[in-house]
DNA sequence: AACTCGGGGGA
DNA sequence: TCCCCAGAGTT
């Protein structure tokens, strides 16, 4: 579809986009500041995530981390429990990295050029522009959901977003309306707008300042867009866990690099057969992400000795937890809410 | 180019 | 239920 190379004012349309910015932008914590390590983690926190989600993650890590090697000084437990609960974990295992790699090749100071920020450890293309963008002036747009939708809108484009090749389509396309030397506020611009007025469902197209040039609306059909055909799959996926304890302790182990749940802590997901007369209770946990259904099952297995306790966590390479050691260490939700809710747990509280 | 990685919230 | 959210890494 070539509708938007008819429009004939693509300039005029990001001048509203930045006067409405000007004045209806919201108010966020990380939009005083051009600090690019805050503006980084900001957008880290913010892939795939809601702000009003992610924002208290987002404080507690600054709080915490509050500068680049405060980050790459911090321990592996430290940076995920910060980020315990948020999900794609394996973005904070590559902040991390990226800290210590910007603390190595670049003597410790945030990069200023693009294709230097694109080679930080979990920044693709859109952080990388973002970045740039709000913090060194850099003309790059940053291209994500909301900008997929805004523009697909405007020109009522039906260019599939799930296809690889959508970044470069939907760039090209955002360059013809960006007014020059204001990428930042642009890219932030789109964001607000997207969030606030152009949103997936029910967008509020009375109060946007491009409404007129919006063939998606002026033509009803801005639930079309944008067209996405990939569909995700959800799949079922069943665990097993043993809440092994003895007294006020429990049994934990770090998780693997691979599949869900990167590094995070989980409990042991087999006893020997002997055990199955300390098997107290059971407990099925039902838990939905985003491409899988959870079913959990997890047995409290209550022990007599303590030798056996310890055997078995020193031959399994357990660590014998107690539950404010645990709170010091970052669990799958669904875990984390067992353990809160557990007689260990409970027993803290007083 | 397709697949995988969490969790929460809105409709 | 289904879809989406300030996406990136791996294969």
């Amino acid at each position: 579809m070539e509708t938007y190379k008819q429009n004939p004012d693509f300039l005029n349309i990001g001048r509203k986009l930045l006067d409405w910015y000007s004045v209806y932008g919201r108010d966020l914590p990380f939009r005083k500041t051009k600090n690019p390590y805050k503006i980084w983690i900001c957008e880290v926190v913010f892939q795939q995530t809601r702000i009003a989600q992610g924002m208290s993650h987002y404080l507690n890590f600054i709080e915490r981390f509050p500068d680049i090697k405060s980050l790459a000084d911090a321990s592996t437990d430290d940076v995920l429990l910060h980020w315990k609960g948020l999900g794609y974990y394996s973005r904070a295992m590559n902040i991390h990295k990226a800290a210590k790699q910007i603390v190595e090749e670049f003597n410790g100071e945030f990069p200023s050029e693009y294709r230097d920020i694109l080679k930080l450890k979990g920044i693709g293309k859109y952080t990388a522009a973002a970045v740039s963008s709000i913090c060194f002036g850099g003309d790059y747009p940053a291209i994500d959901g909301n900008f997929y939708r805004v523009i697909s809108r405007l020109f009522a484009d039906d260019y599939d977003i799930s296809k690889s090749t959508a970044f470069q389509y939907f760039s090209e396309i955002s360059m013809k309306i960006i007014p020059e030397n204001r990428m930042g506020d642009f890219n932030q611009a789109m964001m607000d707008l997207g969030s606030e007025i152009c949103k997936p469902k029910n967008p509020v197209c009375i109060i946007c300042p491009v409404n007129e040039d919006c063939l998606a609306f002026s033509t009803g059909k801005t639930n079309l867009f944008p067209v996405k055909n990939k569909k995700t799959e959800v799949k079922d996926l069943s665990l097993t866990y043993y809440f092994v304890s003895f007294e006020d302790k429990f049994l934990i182990r770090r998780r693997g690099t691979d599949f869900i749940w990167k590094n995070l802590y989980e409990f042991p997901v087999s006893v020997p057969e002997a055990w199955e007369q300390y098997i107290a209770k059971h407990t099925n946990v039902k838990h939905k992400l985003t491409h899988r259904n959870l079913n959990i099952d997890i047995y409290t297995v209550n022990l007599p000795h303590q030798n056996l306790f310890e055997d078995f966590a020193s031959e399994g390479d357990f660590i014998i937890s107690s539950f404010e050691e645990s709170q010091s260490k970052s669990f799958p939700k669904p875990l984390e809410n067992y353990i809160k809710h557990s007689a260990v747990g409970e027993a803290s509280f007083h």
